[in-house]
DNA sequence: ACAAATCTTAACACAGATTTAAATATTTTG
DNA sequence: CAAAATATTTAAATCTGTGTTAAGATTTGT
């Protein structure tokens, strides 16, 4: 068990966190595969498989554990560990992020903004320090983020990120349309929102297939 | 040509229109899979197998085209077409979509928010109104919009799409953390920023592989 | 006309998903 | 309480979609 865990299920692995979490709350303590693949859409054997290739888990004849289940794949996405965040750009996104608490409660916390003209946002975040991005290279050293998000424009993004990486921040969560490149041991994950919308526009015009 | 598109082709359609794009504004007239390739960070190979699942552009020995390409994605992806949409929830990221200026640009045109406490937005939107959610019914059937976002908090998501599809809305920009239920004839894509961020702390406890 | 560049098409290889068969646990029944 | 029936996972095999490689075809440039 917990050998290689492909790219498919890490892709799955927060709706499986998700949807656990949901049954948790409803108090439900055990489910079957093909109880919990109603609820994903997902086929019951690739639940199985799926959760397999992280671990044994699942009593034959009986289902899975859910809150066992969860803590492992919570563990196993380093959910357990805290997290500090600074925020690149303190554009309307910049700060949607900024104040959204569930990150928070997730152990996802903000430190900072950091903007051309940190005036801007001010009134919108109540706690947070907006500082302009003339100061990021010593407050990011100070603050030691782990993670760095770019709400910012297209344009700045690459020497951003390279900013970012020599002064230590090895994961960034880029909110901006373009696509970095990046050393090996960085990790980048895109919310590219444009492109998500445009795959919807492509879905409308070919409805039939 | 123009058979079927396979789904990871269309994942990427959206990549190939930014890169395009750019090559436009920087003036390249045509270019090679080669090159693109080296932008894009794919194969050319890659890049020549999904260009031609669309479609024969290109010429031996020489390219592709890339206005020509790229008004081919653009209409192959429905942009060439004007979108109306409505966004569901006036919190800080209905109201950021609702402002980002580039959808507007791209023919992604906003009507109107709704939410249940429809002041509470006012003074961060200009132009757009802000309706209460109970006027949504009726609202929706006057407005007649193609597309709905839905910025609003999980639990109301689900009533909320069966709402919009009586109404005759057919397609769904999910921002909402859940795994919405949906009838055949509508479109659906999700934005789960919470499920983006843990992928990234997955990763971030996963250096090595 | 020949060589170089580049696309097109078909064949191959690999990862991911589904199906099937086997094993094991739980529940029911006599 | 033991045996049979049922439920469910595990593990192996098969199928499908995606990406890569390689051979063939077309155009460009000299």
């Amino acid at each position: 068990m917990s050998g290689y865990v492909s790219d498919a299920v890490i892709r799955r692995l927060p709706a499986y966190n998700r949807h656990l979490r949901e049954l948790e709350i409803e108090g439900v303590a055990q489910i079957s595969s093909q109880e919990l693949g109603e609820r994903m859409q997902l086929t019951p054997s690739q639940i199985r498989q799926d959760i397999n290739s992280f671990g044994g888990f699942g009593r034959q004849g009986y289902g899975y554990q859910v809150h066992e289940l969860r803590e492992h794949i919570r563990k196993t996405m380093g959910l357990d560990q805290a997290h500090r965040m600074i925020i690149v750009g303190a554009g309307r996104m910049g700060l949607a992020i900024a104040n959204y608490a569930s990150f928070a409660r997730e152990g996802f916390q903000t430190l900072a903004l950091f903007d051309a003209d940190p005036e801007k946002g001010k009134c919108a975040t109540e706690e947070l320090p907006i500082y302009p991005v003339e100061e990021m290279a010593w407050r990011v050293e100070e603050l030691a983020p782990d993670i760095a998000v770019l709400a910012l424009p297209a344009e700045h993004a690459q020497e951003t990120l390279e900013l970012l990486y020599e002064k230590g921040v090895r994961a960034i969560w880029n909110f901006a349309p373009v696509d970095l490149h990046y050393p090996r041991d960085m990790q980048v994950v895109n919310v590219h929102l444009s492109d998500s919308l445009h795959i919807l526009s492509y879905k409308m015009n070919h409805k039939d297939d």
